[in-house]
DNA sequence: CAGTGGTCTAGACCACACT
DNA sequence: GTGTGGTCTAGACCACTGC
């Protein structure tokens, strides 16, 4: 059996700590037996939604207990990498399941608290390949002037235009997105970048600021261009903190408005 | 040792499972224990910053193993009720504590990602004892007109005003806050409260908003009246759900954003 | 029924902090 | 050194799912 200092077995390990670092950089073995996995999921070893070995298998291929492959699942499933249910097993998370639908969006009609409220009507205003600005390049690790998607949509609820989004995604990893997939998808965005992408949204940061829409926004989203507008500025990121899109939406809040869980 | 099933020993056993529930409400061992450790923190057997007893000596108390003790410590370290250090214990969380400053607020500025850029400057506009009106005695579980207690106070980052704040408080439990006791206490609001009132705010939840502000507001944070302000309203919990505030904060986003993650 | 994750235990050893 | 939390193991049993 391994110590917790040695190479993790099979494949190469996984060290924690990046050299240079003064700290000796121990890092236990439940943690070194979640790199693998992630390794795994990484690797498209197991698509979104499929189950993954059971527990024993992986405690067998990677010769340690069950616990130390308990714990290091019990930290993916923290992190919302996996799923775990009882007597089925455990399976790759997914923004396609219906258990939580739009993962990451947290805007929620004032009343009737039934989140949804039938579904979202997308409108795809533009979808094109361009060379990142400046800002965008920078969010998503490019060079000024790669190759850039581009695409803006209006997302309206019964009926009434809420929010108006610009996405930008790296050129390399979107090549040929187009109007058609965009708005002929039923379901969240991101599932369909798991589908026809393999891209898979782990994370997110957002920055929340206070505008006024310009003329051009205002009219887009049919309001007066006195109405106070969220700008929620969203950074996703893949695996290994790799971000793959940046977007700013504009969300109107006389309706609706952005609830957040402090704890 | 006690079944998973049977009454948890010392002191009334934790029903997880509500009366009426179909379901027969298994309430696992661990779980039990925490609750029974969370009825310490409640009744004030350790206070905040306090050194909770060892999982062994929790252990012998409860009649269980230490593993079950981890396990219910490890959700109420999850839940950032205590804090765990390696070597020396576990504590009681603390809005106190020098490591969490401004654990709510998620107002960051700009630039300088230096958080806090030297503290908060407050000053307190008002301090006064009041019947709650409909919407706040909605929120903190009073009836109308019971007594409340309300705070307006401005905070400034560099000397410039940034975010106004209304807050509201049950007057049972804040009797005799005054203007002095608001200004004085260095630190968070939350750990005065701590300190002199006993009341530990656990969670909360945040309502947030594009607004524009009205005529007095603008004048009080010193900026034209057609400037969007981030609306965010937040309830604060104590244990066991209870709500203790209710605080509507007026936001400048020019110079600093609320930053939220995702995951 | 077998297989999965979930709980519980008991004991060994490691890393860290204080004295 | 002593005591704390942190890791790891191995085995037993429970609860849920689906054949």
């Amino acid at each position: 059996m391994p110590t917790p200092h040695s190479t993790a077995p099979e494949s190469a390990a996984t060290t924690t700590g990046s050299a240079g670092t003064s700290t000796p950089a121990f890092s236990p073995l439940y943690q070194q037996i979640k790199g693998l996995i992630l390794q795994g999921l990484e690797a498209g070893e197991w698509r979104p939604g499929e189950l993954i070995p059971s527990e024993m298998e992986l405690a067998a291929r990677f010769k340690v207990s069950q616990g130390t492959v308990r714990k290091a699942i019990d930290e993916l499933a923290s992190e919302n990498l996996v799923m775990r249910r009882q007597g089925k097993g455990t399976f790759v998370a997914t923004h396609a399941a219906q258990q939580v639908q739009y993962r990451f969006l947290k805007l929620h009609p004032d009343a009737g608290d039934l989140q949804g409220e039938g579904r979202a009507e997308r409108r795809i205003l533009d979808c094109r390949r361009l060379r990142a600005p400046a800002e965008v390049a920078r969010a998503l690790a490019l060079r000024t002037g790669d190759a850039a998607m581009h695409v803006r949509r209006i997302l309206s609820f019964a009926g009434v235009p809420t929010i108006l989004e610009d996405i930008w995604l790296p050129g390399h990893a979107f090549k040929g997105l187009t109007v058609e997939q965009m708005s002929s998808y039923q379901g969240p965005t991101y599932a369909m970048f798991e589908l026809d992408y393999g891209v898979r949204m782990v994370r997110a940061d957002e920055k929340i600021r206070a505008v006024l829409p310009d003329a051009e926004q205002a009219q887009l989203l049919n309001i007066p261009g006195s109405m106070p507008l969220l700008s929620v500025e969203r950074t996703a990121f893949t695996y290994n903190d790799v971000p793959m899109e940046l977007r700013r939406g504009l969300y109107r809040t006389d309706t609706h408005h952005y609830r957040n869980a402090l704890s």
